[in-house]
DNA sequence: CGCGTTCTTGACTGCTTTCAAAGATGGTGG
DNA sequence: CCACCATCTTTGAAAGCAGTCAAGAACGCG
């Protein structure tokens, strides 16, 4: 509910991103940027949708890390994909409810999203965004089928290096990340302990440098080469 | 290109499966009827969307299914999911080309999904079968990422009844299962070695009928108990 | 009846999990 | 400034689920 959101807008986070994807005019950055003006803030763990709620108008991820999870009763969790600074929560077409919990990872605001009008810059930023968050969950799926727990993280660091640079927040290569490891073991289908084993020989072999909530990839394209790596076709 | 798989239309297939999720008017489903005069027939294998080509317009299959499919250089490769009577192949918003290759699994037919106008039952079929989609997907990242190979089986089992119930495929309890154990092998991330033994212990403990390609699950209220299994809410 | 595809089976390997406990790390209050 | 606590990371040993390799049986089609 607060002004903060916007004056942590540029350069990096959701204008950033939602840019990117579309030649926005000056009304439409001013109508991102107001509608960052009335944000929702929530700290880590923080439920923003609840599974089978209806969701009645889309949202913009401001800041932070969400994801979509589904909990079983047993205690195990599977983290079906990662929400970031410029991504959408889309309300259905057709009334709908919320196939999936949405939850924050790291601390979030999250603000309305502007309506673009048909045709317009900011309605085709929305579209594209929706065919390249189709195009990652495609991505999870096959990663999670054919990966080892090896190729799955060089694989996940790959898309979210890429996903943090179309937000505008990779500097000097390095990106912020804002999760356990814990976490990341239930994104990626493995336990906490396999998930730290396999990062330790990451960093061994000297492929990736993290600390302090930071990391950075040390040769993107020979890893893009080893695991196939694809970008989401722009067009 | 032929009129053959109009008159395989009722009572199963594409057009069931649409009825059922919104209420078509006579019009409607005169426009399925004539968009299915006019389709094309692939044997199975076949390629039906390339990975990377444009999609101009939206498909529907009327027959037979279809899968999305990635592949490795290596040879591994990972259905991403399937695509069965009723099911559509959507055409962005925004021009884009396919995220994945689209293939046959058996002998498909499809043809091309007639307009629904803004606002008509038919447009409305659409949507929900678009949401119905992503819930699907979603199941299918929880399923690889969070389930071992019985729950898998089992899982994907009641899936696969639940959707063919819906375009009417379903008779006495019994359902046809038009592929390998490889090709289920792949589409659960796991060997057909497996699959096999897996499929096997299913048999033994009397949960699953499999013979001549038509399968049939005992006791679905328990396994979907056993396993969580929630349907798409339709709202 | 013959051949190619699909299904089964066995033995062995190994990646990943499980269980447990010991270090780091970071934030908080005294 | 430091003790303290909760959270997160790291390590080790042992067990298990699923993969690999190889070969034989069964099935379906022409």
């Amino acid at each position: 509910m607060k002004t903060e959101a916007a004056s942590k807008f540029p350069p990096a986070g959701a204008q950033v991103r939602l840019a990117s994807l579309a030649p926005l005019d000056k009304q439409e950055i001013g109508l991102l940027t107001s509608a960052a003006q009335n944000s929702r803030r929530l700290r880590a763990h923080g439920e923003i949708v609840a599974e089978g709620a209806p969701i009645n108008a889309s949202q913009i991820i401001l800041s932070g890390w969400a994801c979509r999870v589904r909990h079983f009763r047993d205690g195990r969790r599977q983290i079906l994909g990662f929400l970031l600074p410029g991504d959408l929560i889309f309300a259905p077409e057709v009334p709908w409810s919320s196939p999936t919990t949405i939850a924050a990872v790291s601390e979030v605001s999250v603000c309305l999203a502007p309506e673009g009008q048909a045709g317009g810059a900011l309605a085709k930023a929305y579209g594209t965004a929706a065919e390249i968050e189709r195009f990652y969950l495609y991505r999870q799926v096959a990663r999670l089928g054919r990966l080892n727990a090896y190729e799955r993280l060089v694989d996940w660091f790959l898309e979210i290096h890429e996903r943090s640079d179309a937000a505008g927040l990779v500097s000097s290569d390095r990106f912020p990340l804002p999760i356990t490891q814990e976490i990341l073991a239930d994104a990626l289908g493995l336990t906490s302990v396999h998930v730290n084993r396999t990062l330790q020989s990451l960093r061994r072999e000297e492929v990736l440098e993290l600390r302090g909530g930071t990391a950075r990839l040390t040769d993107r394209e020979a890893l893009a080469r080893a695991v196939e790596y694809r970008s989401p076709t722009y067009r």
